[in-house]
DNA sequence: CTAGCCTCCGTACGTGGGTACGGAGTCAAG
DNA sequence: CTTGACTCCGTACCCACGTACGGAGGCTAG
């Protein structure tokens, strides 16, 4: 029924995804990725759902989680028992709030000290630092 | 001066910043943090804003930059020439905004199947990955 | 039908970000 | 003035996340 868009071999897919072939095997060993199984003597295809699901996972290493967090994020999209779900991404939601929250006080310094920099044409120093002292220790 | 609020050994730092002291010496060798000076056979001491600079650090990993970009990050707040730290700044937060875009369509994904987990009780599934699909292989 | 590029699979190596270890010096309490 | 905890410094080690290498087999254009 998933008449997929793209189907094609694993260089196909890592170069669609933007990623080397090697990451692709890498993340299929780490379960971040399925291992189509290939028909006898075949090889493997993979579809436009594959290419996705590695984008995402390079998207979400750029907010800093870790590839075993966003293991835990792919059960969410794959459909999973509510009651786990939810609380998997109640605690996620969480956490992307207080990233959220950090990013846009560090925005807000960013963004003073180049307009700042419009004007004096000197020296500046921004209280960048200051902007993320918040974090307290967990 | 700065009387400083706090006066510490390394020990009293990595404390204070919810860090090993092992990752306070990591920091100085990679030039992120000063090594304070010690006077003939004494130990060294560290102030207040070196905590702050150990927790910013802390924040901005969480946030996904490695330690490379925290360090050019730390320039802009000890005061830069004007130029330089424009550049600097700007780029940062062109980066910053894409992330913060990301980050918010990944809180309302999430949003939107803890919601859909109270309605229906049964098995969800969320497109979350699609929430990311806009990252562009660069 | 064969040359050249691909997949497949395993194992080895590399980099970033720490952690652990160990001997010598220091400092504060008893 | 000793004892125990801590600093200092160097080197070695560890885990996460890939990257490189290399041989065996497949697929396709010439």
């Amino acid at each position: 029924m998933s008449s997929e868009t793209f189907r094609g071999s694993i260089g196909a897919l890592a170069d669609a995804a933007g990623v080397h072939v090697e990451t692709i095997r890498f993340y299929q060993r780490k379960g971040l990725l399925p291992t189509p199984t290939r028909a006898r003597g075949e090889i493997r295809r993979y579809g436009a759902g594959d290419v996705a699901r590695v984008r995402f996972v390079k998207a979400a290493q750029r907010l800093g989680f870790s590839l075993g967090e966003i293991a835990e994020l792919l059960t969410l999209d794959a459909g999973t028992q509510c009651g786990t779900a939810r609380g998997i991404a109640e605690g996620k939601l969480r956490d992307v709030r207080a990233r959220l929250r950090d990013l846009r006080r560090m925005q807000s310094a960013l963004q003073a000290l180049v307009t700042d920099c419009h004007q004096t044409r000197r020296t500046v120093k921004c209280p960048l630092i200051a902007s993320l002292r918040a974090s307290e220790p967990r």
